[in-house]
RNA sequence: GGGCGGUUAGCUCAGCUGGUUAGAGCGCCUGCCUUACAAGCAGGAGGUCGCAGGUUCGAGUCCUGCACUGCCCA
């Protein structure tokens, strides 16, 4: 059946049949019970992308990195496992269902906490999928039987299991804290989710009385609204200033009220006028003072961060408009003192850039220190190992000054805190009392053990870091313990970015370390602390940017969507473009007409590929070649025979050293190197060269036939490994050709699942390379000389050689390469240099001259040689210099020296040359 | 303020533990529709490796300082 494929390559109509193929036919599947046991085994999760989102291109190049790895794995023969899922992005979702709500004219309030919920479900199995859906297009090689979302029943169990543990082994704790509240989603947010802004605003100087009229003190700060709550005001115990003041009673102006002047180390003397006003219940670092000095915790902004009653006259102001008035009445009654330009950064809500209000509440925390203490020594021991390696001083410095973490969101949508408050107001499970022990069970309390009165949830839920945190385990069944974690579990890899190292990557650390170590090994021995971690090797990916180097962003209106490029591209050429730019550590700086190379490298594919079919179709017209004939090839045995050409034996050998350097490459994460391995290979070796060189032997109309089909199957063998070792990166067109090439006869149901090519660094046993090199110069000589000529392409040239023995056998040989690809109709060796005829090309191996009859143009002809010899002689100085030099000679290692040497020597020779030249050129002048 | 990077061709970037003549893609110039491919083929130009010191027989590569620049944390 002859092979019709069209003559340009057009990525829409093959990929999405194959995506569609790939997941129907659950090729990338892994079930547990047919794992065999010794294996190697390599388990990816996929960071799960928030449920509201679509995918952009930071996600593309993430799933393009892991969906190489993974299937570079997967050909390998390991057992290969890639989870995919999604995140239910509490506060996101949240916001989006509610916006939606808005629309209808409804508020959540009105639907309630069960009806708003179900809302929320609904939503997300409407919307939900939409990232999924986007994966699969790509053709992300997970096992969709395992896709995950944080909210899924199983997962839910396993988050309350660890709250109960957490809680029963005292990391968990209830209480009254300065926490950063979002006025705007009327929720606590942990540090992490606050982002510090720079911002222009004024620094106000306010004076503040002493109660027994013997002056004042003049206090700097930023938020003069906040003064209502302050209970005192600090100065340096070392500020000679203020010392004597320490003790003293101020006046609070416009509150009327006595606060004390209390001496503290956190009071700048550089800063502002040196002396701080203190407000425990607005500021952390207050908080912090009035915990130290047992001062009144005065709130006075409720949850929407407007005055209250505690803000006397300023009750019901918005913060900003108190902000307005507590000036405007300071300056009328003369305290205000000064307004200076002051540059502060501004905590905002990552969410909805709000800004925050740092604001006295009661929260759950996390107890830090101990998970972090595990997941420090996690890294210092080996055990979890960062790409690039410089993250891991970053994570060990977040590490090392870590904070407790609050865990609760006054949210609806998420996992709801697991404790239960008694509805007594008189007893001690009240959730009135800060202190209050709440009663955290894995099952639902019907009644407070102590008093027997009815009891009431936790309102609050969870944060969805603190879900996430857990999925390298509960993704694979904890708390049960499955097989799929003793198969799986440590997870092999985390392929993610940095901007959620300490979200996730950090915090999936400490939770794995700790859980898991109490989870058996599965032989029932005890789990050393190196198999409790959640992965073993973490490799952080950096950033995609726009082609100017700017951050993507909706504001900038430069963000690409990854399915349009994909669309006009492909996406194979999207995903080579992310390959090969992907150098660990350095951000990309996405470039479409980089794409558009990529592409063309596709169609150059698919174009070899039309030539390989058109030429078996010429071979089975001609009776030598049978569909049949073509079977699956070995990879451990070469196809090389003792007759094999040199162009054979060349390919093979280049094929196998790129094998090789591409597993390496791999091994290191160094996608870039890899896809430009293949790619040299592809183009530069297989098309430019061996495609080129093999035509000469593809006469199926010959007499000698059989050495054509001989030619043909060893063509066909080494492209069809090719795309093998092309699969991981483009993996649409490979399989498309693959198919094509085998003609419903696959080995495989996709390429996907044969073997990637190992390779051999050391397989060129006859010097192929190195020899098919003198031919690529001569070649390439050959060419550059018709070029300067002008000579027309279609004109053939004879040529003249000379050559010593070796060389000169090795040109004859391959006499018939040389005369197609240099356009060259007659070659003539001399026996003799001809060095001195003007316009040869001299190298240490040969001597050509291209033989026309148009005269040299001897002025061109000096400036070319004079340019030769001016190169070479500034190297024949730095040769000389060095091996005169006896430093370089005592203690240079051998090989180098002896390299320099040889070099030298063919140095002096190609000068030689080039002045017996040049001479004979001034001798045609004349 | 603390920490981590970057500066190599017109652009985007490689260059692993110091070692012979610093590479790639894109762009640019010249010539070609050579029966796989003009999304192609062939040839070519283009770099005092940010600056200044130092270590070394030898520095794009290691050290110090400076300049510019990016990011993270406070």
């Amino acid at each position: 059946m002859p092979h019709e494929l069209p003559k340009t390559y057009d990525p829409s109509a093959i990929e999405p049949r194959w995506a569609e193929y790939w997941e129907k036919e659950k090729l990338f599947h892994v079930a547990t019970e047919d794992v065999k046991p010794g294996r190697p085994t390599f388990t990816i999760l996929l960071p799960p992308p928030n449920v509201t989102g679509n995918l952009h291109m930071g996600h593309m190049f993430e799933h393009t990195e892991s969906d190489i790895l993974v299937r570079w794995h997967r050909m390998r023969g390991e057992t290969t496992l890639w989870i995919p899922g999604t995140d239910h992005a509490g506060i996101a979702t949240q916001m989006l269902v509610e916006r939606q709500l808005a629309s209808e004219g409804i508020k959540r309030q009105d639907l309630g906490r069960e009806k708003f919920v179900e809302r929320v479900w609904d939503w997300r199995r409407l919307y939900g999928g939409n990232i999924l859906k986007q994966m699969k297009r790509l053709g992300d090689s997970v096992d969709w039987s395992r896709e995950y979302f944080t909210m899924d029943e199983n997962l839910n169990r396993a988050v309350r299991e660890v709250f109960v543990r957490l809680w029963e082994q005292g990391l968990i704790y209830r209480g009254e804290y300065i926490v950063n509240w979002c006025p705007r989603c009327l929720t606590a947010i942990s540090d992490l989710e606050v982002v510090h802004e720079e911002q222009q605003g004024k620094l106000y100087e306010v004076r503040y009385p002493l109660v027994d009229g013997s002056g004042s003190i003049h206090i700097a700060t930023t938020r003069p609204e906040t003064m209502l709550g302050d209970v005192a005001v600090a100065v340096n115990p070392n500020d000679e200033r203020y010392r004597k003041l320490i003790g003293k009673k101020l006046r609070l102006p416009l509150m009327n009220r006595e606060i004390p002047i209390i001496a503290d180390e956190l009071a700048n003397p550089e800063f502002g006028t040196g002396a701080v006003k203190v407000t425990p219940a607005h500021d952390p670092n207050d908080f912090a003072m009035g915990k130290r000095h047992n001062l009144p915790m005065l709130t006075i902004m409720d949850e929407t961060a407007h005055i209250n009653q505690n803000g006397g006259a300023y009750a019901g102001l918005d913060r900003y408009e108190a902000r307005k008035r507590v000036l405007a009445d300071l300056e009328e009654q003369g305290f205000l003192i000064a307004a200076k330009d002051h540059v502060l950064s501004l905590g905002k809500c990552q969410r909805c850039k709000t800004v925050v209000e740092p604001s006295l509440s009661t929260q759950w925390f996390v107890k830090i220190q101990p998970l972090a203490d595990k997941a420090i020594a996690a890294v210092n021991s080996g055990h979890i190992r960062f790409t690039p390696e410089n993250y891991k001083t970053i994570y060990l410095h977040w590490m090392t000054n870590i904070y407790d973490w609050c865990i609760s969101r006054q949210l609806w949508w998420g996992h709801r805190i697991p404790a239960w408050y008694c509805t007594n107001p008189g007893c001690a499970r009240s959730k009135e009392d800060v202190n209050a022990q709440p009663i955290v069970a894995r099952e639902d309390p019907f009644k407070c053990p102590d008093c027997g009165f009815s009891l009431e949830r936790e309102t609050d839920v969870l944060d969805t870091w603190f879900s996430s945190a857990l999925l390298p385990f509960t993704t694979l069944g904890w708390p049960e313990h499955t097989r799929d974690l003793d198969v799986f579990y440590p997870t092999s890899l985390l392929i993610t970015g940095f901007d959620i190292l300490f979200f996730w990557l950090a915090r999936m650390a400490m939770m794995g370390c700790h859980f898991m170590q109490e989870m058996p090994l599965a032989n029932g021995e005890p789990r050393p602390a190196s198999d409790a971690v959640p992965f073993r090797e973490v490799y952080i990916h950096a950033l995609v940017r726009d082609a100017e180097r700017q951050k993507m962003s909706k504001t900038k209106g430069n963000v690409l969507d990854p399915i349009e490029v994909t669309e006009k591209y492909g996406t194979d050429a999207v995903r080579f473009t992310l390959a090969a730019m992907a150098s660990p550590g350095t951000d990309i700086a996405f470039n479409e007409h980089r794409t558009e190379g990529y592409r063309n490298f596709a169609n150059k594919i698919w174009n070899a590929a039309r030539f390989l079919f058109m030429n078996i179709d010429r071979a089975a017209e001609a009776g030598v070649w049978k569909q049949d004939d073509f079977l699956p090839l070995d990879d451990s045995t070469s196809a090389l025979r003792e007759s094999s050409p040199l162009v054979d034996r060349w390919i093979e050998a280049r094929f196998e050293r790129t094998a090789h350097d591409v597993n390496a490459a791999l091994a290191d994460y160094r996608f870039h190197e890899a896809a430009n391995l293949v790619y040299q290979f592809f183009w530069g070796d297989l098309c430019d060269w061996y495609i080129e060189a093999v035509k000469l032997r593809l006469d199926f109309s010959s007499p000698d036939a059989k050495q054509a089909r001989a030619a043909l199957e060893h063509l066909v063998r080494i492209f069809e490994a090719s795309l093998r070792l092309l699969s991981p990166f483009m993996p649409f067109i490979t399989e498309e050709i693959w198919h094509a090439l085998y003609q419903q006869k696959t080995p495989a149901k996709s390429i996907a699942l044969t073997r990637f090519p190992q390779g051999c660094a050391a397989a060129d046993g006859h010097n192929s390379i190195e020899r098919m090199q003198i031919l690529q110069d001569l070649i390439a000589g050959i060419r550059n000389r018709r070029a300067e000529l002008k000579i027309e392409p279609k004109q053939k040239t004879p040529v003249r050689i000379f050559a010593r023995n070796g060389v000169r056998e090795l040109i004859e040989s391959n006499r018939e390469l040389i005369e197609r690809m240099a356009a060259v109709e007659q070659m003539e060796f001399s026996g003799e240099s001809i060095a001195k005829l003007p316009g040869v090309q001299a190298t240490n191996a040969y001597e050509v001259a291209v033989i026309y009859e148009r005269k040299i143009d001897v002025a061109a002809e000096r400036e070319r040689l004079k340019e030769k010899q001016q190169k070479l002689e500034s190297e024949n100085a730095n040769l000389e210099r060095q091996l005169s030099n006896q430093g370089f000679l005592a203690k240079a290692p051998a090989h180098i020296v002896e390299g320099l040497r040889k070099r030298y020597a063919e140095v002096q020779e190609l000068l030689r040359k080039l002045r017996d030249a040049l001479d004979e050129l001034k001798g045609s002048d004349q």
